[in-house]
This record gives C-alpha cells, sequence and structure tokens, in this order.
RNA sequence: UCCGCGGUAGCUCAAUGGUAGAGCAUCCGGCUGUUAACCGGAGGGUUACAGGUUCGAGCCCUGUCCGCGGAGCCA
C-alpha cells in the first residue's frame, strides 16, 4: 500500500492505492479515474486491454466519492495532473458511494458549511488542515525545545477567568459551571510550579459575534513563564511566530500552492517586529484622519489603520489600565497604562495575540480583584499565587484559527478549524 | 443587539406582472489520452413560510423564519 503523495518514488512498479473516487471520464475503452486518498490526488488510467473485463465494468460504474482498491504501474506522463498516473491493473470497489452532494461545481458557503463533513475531502480544505497540524505541530516543537511543559488547564471552571466575555453556563452536578474562556490563570499556577509551561486547548466565548473573524469555539495557545518581564514576553512571541511561520513555508509549500497564497509577505516574517507605543498609535490614527481618543480600544478600522504602515507584524504596547484585563502589570511611573501589548497580524488579519506582565504584587491583585467586583472567594486560590514565592512573570494568548487563517490568507475563519461552532451555526 | 443584502431543481444561477429555464450532479446511450472532458437522450419544482393586491404573482405589498456581509466585543 502506498499514499498517493509518495506514488512518485516507484515509478516503474505496480503499487497499490486506497482511497476515494475524486472525478472520473471515460472516453469508452479508456477510463480516467481521479483518485484521492488525503495524501493528494492521482490519475489511474483503466484500459480495455490492462484490466479485466469484470474491474474495466465495475470502473464505469464508479460514482463520485465511491471508496475503492486499485493497482497500477507508476509511470511519469505530462499528460497527467502532478506528472504520474497509474495503468491501473485492478480494481476492487469497497463501497460505492449515493449521489454526492459536493459536485466539481461551484457551491455556497452556506450549503458548503451544512456538507462540511464532506466539505472538509477537498484539496483545499485538506491543504488548509495539514497547514494547521504543521503550525500546532511547530509551536510544540520550539516551546518544547526550549524547557516549556505543556500543562493542559480544565475546560469546566467554576467562573470567569477574566470577569469579562459572555460565559456558556452548564451544570456541574448540583451546581453551575462555566466552559473556560481562557486557562491562563491556572497556566500562572503551572508556571509557579515548573518555571515554563504552556497550555493548548478550546476556549469559549458566548458573545453574539457574527464577523468572519470570529468563533464562538476556537483553540488558544498560552504559554506562561515564571521570572519573566514584558520586554522578554515579546522577544518569545516574535521569535516563536517568525519560527512557525517560516517552518510551513519549508515544510507546506505545496499546500500554500494549493491556496494560491503568496508567500512573499510570508518570507518577510521574522524577528524583531515592530513596536509602537498606544501612545504613538492614538497619534498615528488621528493623523490618518480617524476620530480617535486616547483611552480608546481598537476597533477593527483602527488595526487596519495601524498594520498597513508595517510588513511585519507589529506589536502595540502600553495600553490604557482601564480596557485591559484586571491581572496586569501596571507601567512603570505611569499607573494609567499597563505592561501588555497585542500583537496584529498584517494583511488585514488583526489581533492574533494578546499579552502581558501579570501582576505579582499581592495587595495590588488583591486591589484589582475588588476594583473589578471579582468574587473573591473564586479567586483565592489565584492569590495564594502572590502569597508564596510570587515572581514577575508573563505570557500571552495566540489564537490559532487567527494564526491559521492569515498564514492561508483565509476569507473567514470557519475554515481554519475542521468543525467550526458559529454564532447561528452548531452543526454538523 | 444594530445596519445592509439575499432565499427559484440535489448544487450554482436565469426568467418585462402573462406556458418554470440552463449548466453541473443522477440515470440511459456514444467515444482509446481525458484535464471542472465532450456529444445525444431522460427524470427532477409547494419559487423559504403565512397572508394581501391583481383577470393573472417567482416578480408588487405586509409579517415571520433562515442565511450571508459589516459594526460592537474579543484571540
Amino acid at each position: 500500500m502506498v499514499d498517493i503523495m509518495d506514488v512518485k518514488d516507484h515509478v516503474g512498479q505496480e503499487v497499490e492505492i486506497r482511497g476515494w473516487l475524486y472525478n472520473r471520464r471515460s472516453s469508452g475503452k479508456l477510463q480516467f479515474l481521479i483518485l484521492r486518498d488525503g495524501s493528494g490526488l492521482i490519475q489511474v488510467v483503466l484500459a480495455a486491454n490492462s484490466v479485466s473485463p469484470d474491474d474495466f465494468a465495475a470502473g464505469n460504474r464508479l460514482t463520485q466519492e465511491s471508496s475503492v482498491i486499485v493497482t497500477g504501474v507508476v509511470r511519469a506522463d505530462s499528460r497527467a495532473p502532478g506528472g504520474f498516473e497509474l495503468t491501473g491493473t485492478s480494481l476492487r470497489l469497497v463501497s460505492l458511494a449515493g449521489e454526492y452532494p459536493i459536485t466539481p461545481k461551484e457551491h455556497g458557503t452556506e450549503f458548503l458549511m451544512d456538507n462540511r463533513h464532506l466539505w472538509l475531502r477537498t484539496p483545499r480544505q485538506e491543504a488548509i488542515m495539514r497547514i494547521r497540524q504543521e503550525v500546532t505541530l511547530g509551536l510544540r516543537q520550539w516551546l518544547a525545545d526550549r524547557g516549556f511543559i505543556e500543562m493542559p488547564s480544565p475546560i469546566l471552571t467554576p467562573s470567569s477567568c477574566e470577569g469579562t466575555s459572555t460565559l456558556f453556563e452548564t451544570t456541574y452536578f448540583e451546581r453551575k459551571a462555566y466552559l473556560s474562556q481562557s486557562g491562563q490563570l491556572y497556566a500562572e499556577a503551572a508556571a509557579m510550579a515548573l518555571g515554563k509551561v504552556f497550555t493548548l486547548g478550546p476556549t469559549f466565548r458566548a458573545e453574539k459575534s457574527k464577523t468572519r473573524r470570529h468563533l464562538i469555539e476556537f483553540w488558544m495557545l498560552e504559554p506562561e513563564i515564571a521570572f519573566c518581564d514584558q520586554a522578554e514576553n515579546m522577544v518569545i512571541q516574535e521569535e516563536m511566530i517568525s519560527y512557525v511561520v517560516q517552518r510551513v513555508l519549508a515544510n507546506r509549500a505545496a499546500e500554500l500552492a494549493v491556496l494560491e497564497r503568496d508567500t512573499a509577505p510570508l518570507q518577510k516574517v521574522t524577528p524583531p517586529f515592530p513596536k509602537i507605543m498606544y501612545d504613538d498609535a492614538v497619534e498615528l490614527l488621528k493623523r490618518k484622519g480617524h476620530e480617535f481618543n486616547w483611552g480608546d480600544d481598537f476597533g477593527t478600522p483602527h488595526e487596519l489603520a495601524i498594520t498597513e504602515e508595517f510588513e511585519k507584524p507589529v506589536f502595540v504596547v502600553g495600553f490604557p489600565t482601564a480596557i485591559k484585563a484586571f491581572y496586569m502589570q501596571p507601567f512603570p511611573e505611569r499607573p494609567e497604562i499597563v505592561l501588555a501589548a497585542d500583537l496584529l497580524a498584517p494583511e488585514g488579519y488583526g489581533e492574533i495575540i494578546g499579552g502581558s506582565q501579570r501582576i505579582h504584587d499581592l495587595d495590588l491583585i488583591e486591589q484589582r480583584i475588588k476594583e473589578h467586583n471579582l468574587p473573591r472567594a473564586d479567586y483565592e486560590w489565584y492569590i495564594d499565587l502572590r502569597k508564596y514565592g510570587s515572581v514577575p512573570h508573563s505570557g500571552f494568548g495566540l489564537g490559532i484559527e487567527r494564526f491559521v487563517s492569515w498564514i492561508c490568507k483565509l476569507e473567514h475563519l470557519r475554515e481554519a478549524i475542521p468543525f467550526p461552532r458559529l454564532l447561528n451555526r452548531i452543526y454538523p
């Protein structure tokens, strides 16, 4: 048995391919079967004198997406898509497919989303999923190589992590529980145990967001590092992002080609990334004619206006304390801003990372929990981290689907995850 | 939640208020190098739903539902 992607290494040999019929063309005594097996596409030529009459007839009855096992001799042929093809020697039907909804013609997104379980079989979706795997593998590899330990955080939580976004409520036997919207607080505890850690898992936001940049359920990577300040935090981010982008360029060139992704902008993604103070970003926006006041949070048009000034991802540093989470460390000498930075991706993809140095002072964290009206009882364990050997520490959250969408230059986040949960969609 | 656009065959889309159409898919037939193959034939419709105007509504009006795009919020 040979994967289609490896067929090119078996020229002149007879190989067995197990897969599904992607498309079929026939010229009477000659059939062209395009097979897919998840690793690629290949054309199998069935001639009346190359296979038995029964196998030839079976080929004629094949419907789109029928599963088959074929054997054939590999031949280089410029007329074949991909340059290699099989001269079929046998064909065995595994299962005859019924009328397949996704035809070789174009379809609308609503229909494709209703058939997401089948849509995943198309070459474009395969390419995106392979790139997604390269991204998560690359992130894990880069972190593991630097001594980070993967520490999963719980999905069922007793209360909000940040007390801001809307949470999904569920029941935990006799009491209420919530689906996690961030693993960060748990990552902080883990960092005090193992030094350098990360959590990678699903997070849930019950916000009625309805844009191409939002998912209800999405995956987030959240590294957390003890004895790390915000400057070091940003170095980690820019080196990790650059490594993964360059790795995808090196290992997934074929998939990027399927997506017709212009790789020139990605090749420029190398450390260091430009940094702009929030203060200066406000001035930049005013200069470009935006109505924007110091203290406002960025909307989509503002992120676009900032990122179009740069070719690489750009850090916006020093946000107003009032618009950021309760746990962020104030700037030295400037309590009105925090040691936090958002990383904005180029080409209109916006925020892919939010990171900060965390408050390590016991009195200040207690004060902030009070100011934000958070239920102190739920945060006792978090406060403990400041009681027992507190150290300066930093971390960040990376949105996996936004990162993948940018690398693939997707129109919509829904294609970056196998089964997207959207505002009006929980099927399939 | 707000603003805008849309819903016709399994799919993608046509159709001056006057007989419901095409391509793809499916089925039948033809073709020994096809490239979203091609050629001939067949079947396939509660025009989202509910009302209304009209001699006559896919088309005009009202309401509802659903979807898409954008905003806000965020990764």
